[in-house]
DNA sequence: GGATTCATGTAAGATGTTACATGATTGT
DNA sequence: ACAATCATGTAACATCTTACATGAATCC
């Protein structure tokens, strides 16, 4: 089993799904293409991790339920207290701010832009999720929506503090007629760099 | 050409490396094993983007020293200026936090404070790494390692966030005589759930 | 009329990991 | 003695993405 099975499992867990749903619950945990999950599920169900139902529907097409199996739940139960191994985080955007100084400043700023509209569509978008997932809170679902709750409020907490490094970032190329290496020759000849980027989200002056 | 050509090449833009030295290089911005890296380094000299020069050592096994090549230069200078693809993130902890409320108490303080080391470990690393580069500014050589100067904090200032959550999460758990459950329902009585978690690195009572 | 949603599946290809292979030097 | 560092490479395997395949219903 690897890791998307268990994040099946833990899907699961919460409610039965169709591997279509799925697709989408699990695009906010471990994101997956259909092509990876259903045959994933056949060798869970095979496994006798999962059972599914068949459901006929009309004007649909006909789809599969999955359920967790007793099985199942002990699999996951287990795996859920090994420690997880480290976090993979692969992010273009981090290569091309690590070489946008070969580059001219409007593509900079543009680069920054552009991030910054991308973060903001996101949180945005998960503000309706985070809202109906309080609403099933005081329905007293609650407890099998809390982790995801919390999750999803992690992500937009982490998401917005992006948003105030790049606007950070931003300001220092628009604010003036700073060029980038003058800007990194002030700052270094301040003495103030370190200082800056570790308050830089109290910092409105520089 | 694929992303990690293009983390090659933002690498080696800033000063020419060997293939071992590119693994420890890369690990920060695009994490790849040297399998993979010395396939690609031969296939990006091939069409042209990068040469190298064979350096006979003694003691040591010898080694080749890959430069970037004027159209490897020009490559990604117009790869910069296009938009980045989504970030990916796999993080095999949110996984657990989403089921660990299937176990007990402990499994969940003991996940959250494995997390909290394994993250301050990683700080404490990365203070070294950033103690260096603020050297080299010094040194005049600044402006290649400005960005990964920038990079190194932010990932320093993301997961010390983490912690801060780790610890607001565990500060829950342990304060009382809350277990989880309690503590989610009393959470959503008092109507604060968003609020304080909107908020939580500036609330220290609850 | 054309895109999107619902719904499942397979196949080919790209990307990433683990293991195999070699070998002197230095630190514990 | 044993592990780690330096240094490059290949092979097998696992994982992930893109494309092919089908088809009714609904929305713009």
């Amino acid at each position: 089993m690897n890791t998307l099975g268990y994040a099946i499992l833990s899907a699961l867990g919460r409610k039965p799904c169709s591997g279509y749903e799925l697709v989408q619950y699990l695009d906010a945990v471990w994101p997956a293409k259909h092509s990876q999950i259903y045959p994933r599920l056949s060798k869970m169900e095979q496994n006798g991790l999962l059972v599914f139902e068949e459901v006929v529907q009309t004007g649909k097409p006909d789809k599969k339920i999955f359920s967790i199996t007793e099985k199942g739940r002990e699999t996951l139960e287990k795996w859920v207290t090994e420690s997880p191994s480290d976090p993979i985080m692969r992010d273009e955007f981090l290569i091309k701010i690590n070489s946008i100084w070969l580059s001219d400043e409007e593509s900079a700023k543009k680069l920054i832009q552009d991030r910054i509209s991308n973060l903001e569509q996101k949180v945005a978008y998960r503000a309706d999720t985070i809202a109906e997932l309080e609403q099933k809170h005081r329905e007293n679902t609650m407890s099998k929506h809390f982790g995801r709750y919390l999750l999803f409020n992690r992500r937009n907490m982490m998401d917005k503090e992006e948003i105030s490094w790049c606007e950070w970032v931003l300001n220092l190329l628009e604010k003036t007629n700073f060029n980038i290496s003058k800007l990194m020759l002030w700052l270094i000849g301040a003495g103030k760099l370190n200082l800056v980027i570790q308050n830089m989200m109290a910092v409105s002056e520089i």
